[in-house]
DNA sequence: CTAATTTGACCTGG
DNA sequence: CCAGGTCAAATTAG
């Protein structure tokens, strides 16, 4: 646990230092934006490599999250979780309700999915450098757009449990929330050895034919010079009347320090808990808390 | 051809 | 019952 703790506060350091960097990147007239990108780049990655020290109490990283710019907030679902278990969609025949004509076509049957951590982010892309894979849309009612379902294309080769929701809530500038849902377990983890695994060492991973499956830690992110300045939203103690905002969420004007055209953003809800508020200690012990990686996946044999 | 998306049916929790 | 989430057949894209 010491290693992972030092490895942390390693992550978090060497984050708030480049976090340093970016500030004072931004007070310069002529900051150019690719630099820009980079330092929030290496931020984020710090973050995720922090969320993955934490979740994986093992010390696996290679979470190579985050493509462009999205900076995203760790919520922990609300706290009282019911729910029994989360056998993901029931089984075939046993338990199977009284519904008789039950399997002529069972599509769904599915069990609020419980324990997996998740976290909104709101941007003008959607792109993420994961790969998706789009399985449903859904009217919601009080939105005056879609919503999007995806899930990680590896489900089915990894078993991978993460998925998300995108949903447009403003036109002018496309603007998008989406809601990650678990973490990707897919492309690491293949033949752990029971034994320890550095940190650092991931078998290469026998390059199969995966198609440009890039090596972890993406080379480079911002593939298409798109630009991305994330506005994080911080829970200030007094924000009492965001009278003039959407949502209730507020808007940290980072971007008035930078005159990039594209007017991106990024705020976090702010319905539940949020986490902006807390210390790290509580942080880390609220995703602890949630950490439940598991295999539970019955694989479904079609 | 395979892989991804579309789209309505189907389930479940509240 | 309803709204939201998921499945899978049909369709389209690569």
């Amino acid at each position: 646990m010491g290693t992972n703790h030092k490895r942390l506060i390693e992550e978090l350091l060497e984050g708030r230092k480049t976090a340093v960097e970016l500030q004072s990147l931004l007070h310069k007239p002529f900051g150019d934006r690719e630099s820009a990108e980079e330092l929030l780049m290496k931020i984020m990655t710090t973050f995720t490599e922090s969320l993955s020290v934490l979740t994986a109490s093992n010390g696996h990283e290679d979470h190579q999250s985050a493509a462009s710019g999205e900076v995203y907030q760790v919520k922990p679902e609300p706290s009282h979780v019911e729910h029994s278990h989360c056998g993901d969609r029931s089984s075939e025949g046993s338990g199977e309700s009284p519904k008789t004509q039950a399997f002529k076509d069972r599509r769904g049957s599915y069990k609020r999915r419980k324990t997996s951590q998740s976290w909104k982010v709101i941007s003008t892309k959607i792109e993420d450098g994961q790969a998706w894979r789009k399985y449903g849309q859904k009217i919601i009612l009080k939105a005056s757009y879609p919503r999007a379902y995806f899930r990680c294309t590896r489900k089915y080769d990894q078993g991978c449990k993460a998925t998300k929701q995108v949903q447009q809530i403003q036109d002018n500038p496309r603007t998008y929330q989406t809601t990650y849902i678990g973490e990707h377990t897919c492309r690491t983890m293949i033949k752990a050895s029971p034994m320890i695994i550095g940190p650092d060492l991931w078998p290469s991973q026998t390059v199969s034919s995966e198609s440009g499956s890039p090596h972890r830690q993406n080379p480079n992110f911002f593939g298409s010079s798109s630009s991305s300045i994330p506005i994080v939203k911080q829970e200030d103690s007094k924000v009492g009347t965001p009278s003039d905002v959407t949502d209730n969420n507020v808007w940290l004007g980072l971007k008035d320090h930078l005159d990039f055209s594209e007017p991106t953003g990024i705020c976090v809800s702010s319905n539940e808990n949020v986490v902006s508020n807390m210390q790290w200690d509580d942080m880390v012990k609220s995703i602890n808390f949630e950490c439940d990686i598991n295999f539970d996946e019955g694989f479904d044999a079609v």
